[in-house]
DNA sequence: AAGATATTTGGCTATATTGCCAAATGATAA
DNA sequence: TTATCATTTGGCAATATAGCCAAATATCTT
């Protein structure tokens, strides 16, 4: 298990992993937007909104760009919208269990390999 | 902001930002698995291991089957795996900012519209 | 029934995250 | 320069999460 990989990977999910933050990106999908209406978008304190982005920044998710006194947002990989969308598919009920395994193991698992 | 979505939404995903629940979800891809299994994978105690399983089950992510002694858990949807190669891009660096908005804004920012 | 194995649950502490306020920074306008 | 607007930073309290141990549950074996 590569550790540090996951602690990476495992990170910028968790960027994704707050309700404001999964709203303000999904929003960012239309094109670049200035904090003030990000922060119009999701309704709490200016620092808070500002932290969110500090956030999501830091993980690569989203950059920003400077100009006059207002500071624009966007996303840095449009590859996270379909990343999104497939969550819809886990929000919807899926079928029996065992039945969506990507790959089928090789052999039956009649006991368990392990000790 | 349909605010209940979101954080239905964000909670799926945060159940995935944890280094050990991201290990466990990409070696479930191969098939399904049991706990102890599982819990070599990512060696952290039995108890911890199984709290992490039982929230990815909640969040839908996997599901369990009991089969004798053993407990074997297999992904619910294959698109987490697709979810999950997406990551790797955000990882990689990406080019300028603002160069990978998904759909460019209709009118170009000169000002902010707030306010 | 008693012992062994696999897993879950309860409980606790340590640590991380969230969100607000107040203050600081940076740019523009008067 | 002073005032104003947009944004960020520092600090703090409330809350959530993580991970360990010990105990409980469930199944299998003898």
């Amino acid at each position: 298990m590569k550790t540090d990989a996951y602690k990476h990977k495992a990170s910028i999910i968790k960027a994704l992993g707050h309700p404001s933050r999964l709203a303000m990106v999904e929003f960012l999908a239309d094109g670049e937007r200035c904090v003030c209406e990000l922060q119009q978008l999701v309704g709490s304190d200016m620092s808070t909104v500002s932290k969110h982005l500090t956030l999501l920044k830091s993980a690569g998710i989203v950059c920003d760009r400077k100009q006059g006194q207002w500071v624009y947002y966007s996303l840095r990989t449009p590859c996270i919208m379909a990343f999104l969308d497939c969550i819809e598919g886990v929000m919807k009920e899926p079928g029996e269990c065992g039945q969506c395994v990507v790959a089928t193991r090789t052999a039956e698992p009649a006991a368990c390999e392990c000790a």
